[in-house]
DNA sequence: CGGGTAATTGACCCGGGTCAACAGCAGTGG
DNA sequence: CCACTGCTGTTGACCCGGGTCAATTACCCG
């Protein structure tokens, strides 16, 4: 969605390293391009949660310019290529390509959303429900950006990454997860996931895609330009 | 003008009674004028979580015109005061006092931080923490429009509705509750909750107030506060 | 006084956590 | 090429925070 923006500082970092952290002014907007990251926070005597997945196309921090100090952190679980765009240089952009704007509000509420839904997993879905949910969610979100293959997709998250979205222990993943191949319902290996059917996942997982808001989105902004014309980036 | 959109808008809702839910176009902007409500999910098969409570002064889903289909519910705990506001009606008051999409966006934010916060909870905390972070959270955020007296504030939840809202049972939140009365770290009768040594609450909690955005940002929330006084002002 | 909702309590259970060991493998330096 | 290190995954034995079920007991309000 947000891929073709191209233009900006590019940055590498290496898997495990933090790319922005807890209290900082951000500065700017980041674009995800190449690569997996996650948004964390973790409590002063270590325990850590994992609040978000970001993959490519996703826009971390899109409201950095109202809230000027990082309430999380963002760190890089594979090797990471992503784009920095400053203050200025974002102005410039939107004034270039009015419905940037809109697209960067709409990925806010996209997040806000499946920051809700993930909240009703942790509070309600059981442990096999909740894994298969994470994995659904984000098998759709992959699809949506095209890195798909057929019922494939990239999946380097350790099980260990898993425990720190879920709040599970590793340990507990690790079942969890043995669970789901000898039902067939996933297969994993090197790093890439098969999903043979996709629907009884999605059965398990009480998945309803709604949250997602993947369906029909220009039209969508189309009807909301006004407002949103008004409501995005009035004041920095 | 200003009277003229005012009239009409202004609803009321029993207890316990939706005001929106899942799956429709909401149609408009809601602001909580008195009373509490809730935003919540259910699943198919009747769990239901909690997802954020709304005080006066709350606004909901002012991403309305953007994403048109409501991915939860909102309902009403107290007797509810609220108002509506239209597209058109949003519009002319954009048009005439620019600052307030900027409130408004920075409400949607502070939310969404709000929700990060929540995982936090649910993924980390434990019971006792849980419940005390969200009785803290919840003064912070009474205090800042001016709803507390002192170390005490209106407290309307019953224990079911702490129960939705952490993912515990309403049994288990009885029990963490004696515990803290008996700690003398809350007291709570008549929906009245006392706090006397706030901060020792809140390191129980392990409660950090930076995700709710209060400090130092004034006049952002000036700005949000004279919107609010404005509707009010418009509304009677 | 009656009916309904909210709080409280007890006995028992279970999903998931804890601790500890070990296996597989990739990278790295010698 | 091998030994070493460190991360990831796997497994077993045991434990505990919080859930379940089922009564009671306060309250509240008409």
């Amino acid at each position: 969605m947000l891929g073709r923006m191209g233009r900006g500082t590019i940055r590498e970092v290496s898997p495990r390293r933090d790319i922005i952290h807890e209290g900082v002014d951000p500065g700017a907007v980041r674009l995800i391009l190449d690569g997996w990251a996650c948004r964390y926070k973790s409590l002063p005597d270590g325990r850590r949660q994992t609040l978000a997945f970001f993959i490519p196309g996703d826009l971390c921090d899109a409201h950095v310019y109202l809230l000027r100090k990082m309430d999380h952190s963002i760190g890089a679980i594979t090797p990471l290529r992503y784009a920095e765009i400053g203050p200025a240089q974002m102005d410039a952009m939107t004034a270039r390509y009015p419905r940037l704007s809109h697209a960067i509000y709409w990925n806010e509420l996209v997040s806000a959303s499946i920051q809700r839904e993930w909240i009703l997993n942790m509070g309600q879905r059981n442990a096999h429900e909740h894994l298969a949910h994470l994995m659904v969610e984000l098998f759709h979100r992959l699809r949506a950006v095209e890195l798909t293959k057929g019922d494939t997709c990239p999946f380097p998250l350790t099980q260990n990454d898993l425990a720190d979205a879920t709040g599970m222990t590793g340990v507990h993943v690790n079942r969890v997860m043995l669970d789901l191949r000898r039902d067939g319902l996933i297969e994993l290996e090197r790093r890439e996931l098969r999903i043979p059917d996709l629907e009884r996942l999605e059965k398990l997982a009480l998945f309803n895609p709604a949250y997602l808001h993947l369906d029909h989105e220009g039209d969508q902004i189309d009807r909301a330009r006004q407002f949103n014309d008004r409501l995005v980036f009035v004041n920095r």
